[in-house]
DNA sequence: AATTATAATACAATATATTGTGTGTGTAAA
DNA sequence: TTTACACACACAATATATTGTATTATAATT
């Protein structure tokens, strides 16, 4: 790696630490030349995700509007934000697994509800009402029994 | 790492390569639980250094607009696009080891010019006549005589 | 279609990074 | 202002990454 204050090309780890959530490596690192001292940051590749909307056009996927649209529908309930950045990190792994290049937003909506279900309901309906454009209330009111009844089963 | 397809947290690494420019390293891993393999980069840690231009406005520094501006003053002339990147590189490397979070946009010139003036006198003066803002054509004259005499001493 | 560059793959010999534990510091959040 | 959190630093014991060489595949460019 080279350094960045004098060039040189070689140099040492001094120190590394992978971040909690798994998805950085920091270096530390010191010219072999100079002996100044820099960092260094290892992440994944990202392959560029492309998101097919319902009207055709496509946009680039990104992490944000999934957290925010999740966001939303976690307002007022005991969700913390570390719970829904588990969620995208969950679908995106879920996609990486299933998908190649491209992928509707209709799935991804798909796969948010199933792991929004599991974790809270009233969140999960909120979400399923935005993103299956619920028209009017009967709708809430089958989804609920529905979840009702696949408890009692 | 994080496996991007299971979330598994250990992994090998079956390759490693540098990048011949010496500013990232690619590795090949290897997820010990699906065997999936994804890619990661390391790069170093860029610290965000602040250009503060003549009127006190303050802007992001920008490899690019060192690029172009360096690319102008070498039009038709024979410096490759290698050159020109080393030059920016070179400069950028000045930076680190001089300053910290801000620099004048002026002091950015000298250090373009330095480094172009070793490079190609042609497009060193003109790259002067802009950044120093030649009034007239005697001020060219003055900067090459500047130069010639530099070569006799 | 031909060319170039970059990435993926494999394998073997060698060198260097990683991880735990602990301290201190600066900065952002509560 | 107190609390967290992430980063810098140090050291020691251990495990894994790196680099050369080479072939093939894929994407980008002309």
């Amino acid at each position: 790696m080279k350094c960045p204050f004098c060039g040189f090309i070689e140099d040492k780890v001094i120190d590394s630490r992978e971040r909690e959530d798994g998805f950085q490596i920091r270096r530390r690192r010191e010219c072999l030349r100079c002996n100044k001292r820099f960092t260094t940051y290892e992440e994944i590749e990202e392959k560029i995700l492309m998101v097919v909307k319902s009207d055709g056009r496509r946009e680039k996927f990104s992490k944000e509007k999934i957290f925010t649209g999740i966001q939303k529908a976690c307002e007022k309930r005991p969700i913390s934000t570390e719970q829904i950045s588990e969620i995208v990190d969950k679908v995106k792994m879920e996609m990486n697994q299933k998908f190649e290049n491209e992928i509707s937003s209709k799935v991804i909506g798909q796969l948010v509800m199933e792991n929004l279900k599991i974790l809270d309901e009233v969140a999960y309906v909120r979400f399923a009402s935005v993103y299956r454009q619920f028209k009017d209330i009967t709708e809430f009111k089958k989804e609920v029994e529905q979840i009702l009844g696949d408890k009692n089963e």
